[in-house]
DNA sequence: CGCAAACTTTGACCCAGATCAAAAACTATG
DNA sequence: CATAGTTTTTGATCTGGGTCAAAGTTTGCG
């Protein structure tokens, strides 16, 4: 079983609190006192790696707990019949996930990680338990499904209406804006993910993304050289994405 | 304001409890004791009814509560920079929306009723304030919005991985199992919504869409006149979805 | 009941992006 | 540091479903 699976996950030193993750921002502390963040260790039930590759769970697997992301990147996806993988989002340090996974009690999806990357579990009767002790705590947790429905239905919306250069600019103004949400340059990043892997995801072919990404680079748009990604004109990109900004 | 335009959404007699309602299978009831049944009532701040084409509420609308539907059925979509529409969900009796909304503080996206309608309107604070109290209340609601975020993820992947014929047959299967849940025949259904609507959430054009009704009927697959849905081999259905199931 | 508006069907043509192909650039490993 | 494997780029061709067009159907309203 996943769990137990010392090559893809293994356990590492406990030795950390919440309080000093310097990710109380983006996790679940967020806009709690102090008092209550002490509280908020104890629903943390154990912390471990995940090896590049390695998956966090697997479709099927029943529903141990919600994971959160201390460091590195994972991708979710699923396996079709004939095992084409499609995968429907990135997260990254600092975001939740398996919350697929409470409707049926069993994981819907599957994850693996991007790089080598930390995740605490996070088992949610724990998290309910707690939660009738500390309202904020649970309306937190709220507000971070409500953001993974929004973030799902805006991808479906991607997939739906937009055109192939529109999707690139609005997964690169995305991921610019998450890292610098993180603390990170928004104007300078690594994609964590391959050409492959953000066509599967933006409903492209590896090829169309290299060519629109070619094509932003002599638009003078973007500086590419391999995952490295400077973006020179965010505006002019946002310009690409909703072209009723562009002023004559 | 949404909420005080008459002319879309007026109250209706409140004289009707959630004990009463012959939905319990589907809102929120699910799985409570008779006990907590009446403590539920007093979650339902009121009860509204919504005319056809009217406005539960808009996007950019302050969060006031969730709905449960009581009757009838909604949409919601979203309006992009140029007003054109774009559909993410049909939802039906027993179905809750506005759980985009919790996030932000404010709705992201738009809902109106596809034919006379009546709905439950539930503050969330007030689910909290109760679900402190029952916790099998909070754990039911998290199901249900875990089963937004599965459904999303569903969309996209369809709007991804699949061609027009697959995305017909997802769309009337589903709704064949979602009347069948509710007590309906899945063999024989009405559609509430226009081909236009179909296609328009299918990520098709309503043109695609009735070629690949007409495909069906001719097929043997559906009987279709209007919106009228005879389901004639439900079997042979899901083999388009799935191509695998195909025994030969 | 009759006419207008809305919805649906069917046909002809076209295009964005998929697919196929091949070379170039990078990465990892012994 | 050479070599095999992976990832990316670029080019040539093909196609599912979009777009445009026009006729047929249904519904609702006065």
């Amino acid at each position: 079983m996943t769990m137990q699976d010392a090559h893809e996950k293994s356990h590492a030193p406990e030795g950390v609190s919440c309080a000093s993750c310097g990710l109380y921002q983006f996790c679940l502390p967020l806009g709690l006192s102090s008092n209550d963040m002490e509280l908020l260790d104890r629903i943390v039930a154990s912390r471990h790696e995940c090896k590049r590759g390695g998956y966090l769970f697997r479709a099927g697997d029943p529903f141990q707990s919600l994971y959160a992301i201390r460091s590195g990147s994972f991708k979710i996806f699923d396996l079709g019949p004939e095992g084409r993988e499609k995968i429907t989002g990135f997260y990254l340090t600092g975001d939740m996930l398996g919350m697929d996974a409470i409707s049926a009690n069993q994981h819907f999806y599957n994850a693996t990680a991007l790089e080598d990357s930390r995740v605490c579990a996070i088992p949610l009767e724990r998290l309910e338990e707690l939660g009738h002790h500390v309202p904020a705590l649970m309306h937190h947790f709220h507000k971070l499904m409500s953001r993974e429905v929004v973030h799902d239905q805006s991808l479906a919306l991607l997939l739906n209406g937009t055109k192939a250069e529109q999707r690139v600019a609005v997964f690169l103004l995305d991921l610019s804006q998450r890292f610098a949400t993180r603390g990170y340059s928004p104007h300078h990043f690594n994609l964590r993910m391959t050409r492959e892997e953000i066509g599967n995801y933006l409903g492209l072919t590896l090829e169309t993304v290299s060519r629109v990404l070619s094509k932003f680079q002599s638009a003078g748009l973007v500086k590419v050289h391999h995952k490295d990604i400077v973006l020179r004109d965010p505006d002019r990109m946002r310009e690409i994405v909703d072209p009723t900004l562009r002023r004559h």
